[in-house]
RNA sequence: GCCGGGAUGGCGAAAUUGGCAGACGCAGCGGACUUAAAAUCCGCAGGGCUCAAAAGGCCUGUGGGGGUUCGAUUCCCCCUCCCGGCACCA
């Protein structure tokens, strides 16, 4: 799912990364501090090999009790190594996974790997290694890699879409969809990408026309037939539907609104001009433009028909005529070489007249036919009717052509004297009024549109339509490593589905991937030879594999019931897991908005109308994180400002590399890595470890002694901590700011820090009392705070402090309003508006004492005196402003 | 052109409901510890003016201009720039 991994395999090299302290000789005086360093790459290494052999302690609880909770990452191509968007990534979902581990839920946290794709075919051919061993070997070692950063998921559910496991149930579905009608051959213009050798869909090529692979290479138009997936089958409802979705950001929303670009409008039909009989074979009666417009309500003004290229009636009239024909070839090869660089919203304008006539059905009227570049075959029906008047491009044309420009609609003004003044053209409005057309003339744009259809209905030679900017979408691909397509070719019986039972149709492992000629599975013979199910006679097989955003469209569903044989899944599983509104929440980057965020919404409403789910969407909220950018760019190996995970990690640790990536910027603004910003959370932990170790405290005596009789000093220290749960727990549950979490831990330590300064000798347990008791529970909810983030540290300091349970699923700690209440606040006072002073008053002071107070200020007095007080503002707790004259 | 998002110290950022702008961290400066350094701990710190200095005081400041309000980073109008998406889609 990857979009565009370059980076090379790199072996993750945490595990000889030199030791950290560097005194080699006896250095009594040092002892003590080398004693409370904290070395991440012990500690770490030690509880990673813990982790290792109890990996349950991570799985999801099937028949828990308590309530369920889906989070969910995309998941990686396996490209070789992570990067650090990965890190981001995962560490925003690993701390909201432990988060609600600890608030009590069933969490299912799974990841798997988008493992077919071209980059192993490519990697194949430049190191002769099969693409299977080469995506094989990159999945381990970013599962180490992942291991490593101490991810907390559920690898019981791994998914790898290349084995034949998962694929077969690829093409299972195809089956299904093909059955009915869903999947079918389709002949037409299809993106090819030299570099990629293979189709693309209209999704994977880019704004300028280039391939999504290869951002230097432009995307040429080929005539091929190929498998399609009736995607538009869903428009519709793929459009409505994102009303349901008040969890996804409005920027992927509004993408994807803009990419099916639904638009209402009307079908007329223009009857071509039967007065000039020709030999064309458009006789008397002969044929019909149908045009789609939006605003039929300025058909009044249109002076001629447009056409495209391509379409089927310009192919016939071209036959007839060469000197049209080499003009319309023209134009074709325009608007390809437009489309190839990405410019066809900059194309020269060109046309050329047809020398016939069609007749607008409104009013008899009969306007010149042409043909020009800037008309698309495939959107709406090819063919337009042009009014130079009200269209910015018509008029364009018309000014360019001499064709005449008639105004049929005015603008409307509050004023009526300005009504009736001529508008600037191209006057474009929907506001208006209609002139110059006939009965119509006189009503608003709005009236007349639904009037006007009326009639063409009523008539026969017109209706209402919707169409969408929404292709089906192409998935064949003429490439090796990706899911077989399971059908036949049978000389008898034509195209057959391979039957249920003979899936999977299993990728041969040996092949020639070369480039060139064709899709490399039709060189295996004993891949293509097959047998028809239907006669048994000889069939050839596809050799087309599909598209690798098919494997994503529908693998979140396979992580509930991973290792089902029988089906893709069980339904009743996916049911608990997805609920009525999909996953709980799936984070990734913003650049899926429209691929794998709208094919698996599609695959989502073909499952359920195939009756193995109940939920309309796959995702329930959603999550795009932003980049990970360093010197105001994003990483990348050109620019050589690639930050490595492995290497952060030998350097930090895990911790401090997933605490800083959460703790530089909200996880939705881009990020800006810095070395120096790391090295600051390095020692933030190491403050803490060493708080720890200085003050060992027994968890116990948390639990044990009374909270009573806390000096001032220790109460502050508590009312702080409760405001810290406070600031963590919302911005867990509300707006996901995990650096405002963060840096409220930093000021509950900083503060832990001034009570060690301030009172001599009180945190030690040794004194006994409340204090110290008060200090122990500080200290392991501290943990229990840091445990999302750097979990670590939080397992290490969670066993100093001689917990036994698993931290990953001890209770969150509770919030206690009355404890976090501040006792007395400091209110600013304002004169007009400006800070003059402050004063301190009880928390819940009255508004007369406070202002009472105010007035009693020095400062405020003298800066009142002479004047006169002619408003008092106070807003409880917040603030007090003095209005004077 | 259309649709999103953004602009706050030297830097990353915070201010959650219109109420002390700059929390937290980085970089910087000063101090403690040290033979020294590293590490650590403590402190200072938006800009400007005033004051011998300090304390203090005054002015100013959230891209620019206007507005609403006792009070605006926050709400409204206009403008500039940056990032992302879409774009002869009829």
């Amino acid at each position: 799912m990857s979009t565009r991994d370059s980076e090379s395999a790199e072996v993750i090299n945490g595990s000889d990364a030199a030791p950290s302290g560097g005194s080699k000789g006896d250095r009594p005086n040092h002892e003590r501090s080398n004693d409370e360093r904290y070395d991440a790459q012990i500690v770490e290494k030690k509880w990673f090999a813990r982790w290792q052999q109890d990996a349950t302690m991570y799985a999801a609880e099937p028949n828990s009790a308590k309530k369920k909770y889906y989070v969910l990452e995309m998941l990686p191509y396996p490209s070789g190594a992570l990067h650090m968007g990965h890190v981001r990534n995962y560490s925003i979902g690993d701390a909201l996974a432990r988060y609600m581990w600890m608030n009590g839920y069933n969490v299912l946290h799974p990841m798997g790997w988008d493992s077919f794709g071209l980059p192993a075919e490519n990697a194949a051919i430049q190191n002769n290694t099969p693409p299977r061993e080469w995506t094989l070997r990159n999945i381990a070692n970013m599962k180490a890699q992942m291991n490593r950063l101490g991810f907390a998921y559920d690898w019981s559910r791994e998914v790898t879409t290349c084995f034949p496991e998962y694929y077969r149930w690829n093409q299972w579905f195809f089956i299904k969809m093909f059955e009915q009608g869903l999947a079918y051959r389709k002949k037409s213009n299809v993106n090819w990408c030299p570099k990629c050798c293979t189709v693309l869909a209209n999704e994977q090529v880019l704004a300028d026309g280039t391939c999504w692979r290869h951002e230097d290479t432009l995307v040429e138009q080929r005539e091929l037939e190929q498998w399609a997936l009736r995607i538009t089958k869903y428009a519709d409802e793929l459009l409505r539907d994102l009303d349901k979705l008040p969890g996804w950001p409005d920027k992927v929303k509004t993408m994807q609104r803009n990419w099916i670009g639904r638009s209402e409008g009307t079908l007329v039909d223009f009857k071509l001009d039967y007065a000039e009989p020709t030999h064309t074979g458009f006789g008397p009666g002969g044929s019909t433009i149908t045009v789609f417009t939006t605003r039929v309500d300025t058909i009044f003004g249109a002076t001629s028909v447009q056409l495209a290229p391509e379409h089927p009636i310009v192919k016939d009239l071209a036959a007839a005529n060469p000197g049209l024909r080499a003009k319309v070839d023209q134009l074709i090869a325009e608007q390809n070489k437009a489309k190839e660089t990405g410019d066809i919203g900059e194309i020269e304008k060109h046309g050329v007249p047809t020398g016939r006539y069609a007749i607008n059905p409104y009013n008899g009227e009969k306007v010149p036919v042409w043909v020009a570049n800037y008309i698309l075959m495939d959107y709406g029906t090819g063919a337009i009717m042009s009014v130079p008047a009200h269209d910015e491009r018509d008029h364009e044309f018309a000014t360019k052509y001499k064709l005449e420009i008639r105004l049929v609609i005015l603008p409307v003004a509050d004023d009526p004297e300005e009504t009736m003044a001529e508008p600037q053209l191209p006057f474009t409005s929907h506001d208006g009024m209609l002139v110059n057309s006939g009965p119509y003339s006189g009503m608003s744009c709005a009236d007349a549109i639904k009037k006007m259809v009326e009639y063409a209905e009523k008539k026969g030679f017109g209706k209402p339509t919707v169409t969408y900017r929404l292709k089906d979408w192409g998935i064949s691909r003429q490439r090796y490593w990706g899911t077989p397509i399971p059908m036949l070719y049978c000389e008898k019986d034509g195209i057959v589905a391979v039957a249920e039972k003979d899936l999977p149709v299993i990728l041969p492992d040996k092949v020639d991937i070369t480039l060139t000629g064709g899709s490399p599975l039709g060189r295996v013979p004993e891949f293509v030879n097959a047998m028809c199910p239907k006669c048994g006679g000889p069939a050839r097989r596809e050799t087309d594999t599909m598209d690798t955003f098919v494997d994503s469209s529908w693998y979140f569903y396979r992580y509930t019931d991973a290792s089902n044989d029988r089906a893709p899944f069980d339904s009743k599983t996916a049911q608990y897991w997805f609920g009525d509104a999909g996953i709980d929440q799936y984070i990734g980057g913003v650049e899926h908005a429209i691929l794998h965020l709208i094919y698996s919404r599609f695959w989502t409403k073909f499952m359920r109308d195939l009756g193995l789910l109940s939920n309309d969407e796959p995702v329930g909220r959603l999550f795009t994180q932003g980049m990970v950018i360093k010197d105001g760019a994003k990483m990348s190996k050109s620019l050589g400002n690639v930050v490595s995970p492995d290497e952060m990690v030998a350097r930090y640790g895990a911790d401090a590399a997933r605490l800083y990536s959460l703790f530089a910027a909200p996880p939705d603004r881009d990020l800006d890595w810095q070395d120096s910003g790391i090295e600051g959370i390095q020692r933030f932990l190491g403050r803490v470890y060493r708080f720890f170790v200085r003050h060992p405290v027994e968890t116990q005596l948390a639990k044990s002694a009374a909270l009573q009789e806390l000096s001032p000093e220790a109460r502050a220290i508590q009312r702080k901590l409760h405001q810290t749960i406070k600031r963590v727990s919302d911005d867990f549950q509300g707006r996901w700011h995990f650096n405002t979490c963060i840096s409220a831990t930093m000021e509950l330590v900083n503060a832990l820090y001034a009570y060690e300064e301030t009172v001599a000798g009180a945190p030690s347990p040794a004194n006994g009392g409340g204090n110290a008791a008060l200090l122990a529970e500080v200290q392991r909810s501290l943990v229990l705070l840091l445990a999302p983030f750097a979990p670590y540290l939080a397992h290490e300091l969670w066993e100093m402090i001689g917990e036994k349970e698993s931290l990953l699923r001890a209770p969150w700690p509770k919030y206690d309003a009355a404890l976090a209440k501040e006792e007395e606040v400091e209110i600013p006072v304002q004169i007009n508006g400006k800070l003059r002073s402050r004063i301190t008053v009880p928390a819940d002071a009255e508004e007369n004492f406070v202002i009472e107070r105010a007035l009693e200020d020095e400062k405020v007095k003298a800066a009142i005196a002479g004047k006169q007080v002619v408003k008092k503002i106070h807003v409880l707790g917040k603030m007090v402003n003095l209005v004077v004259k």
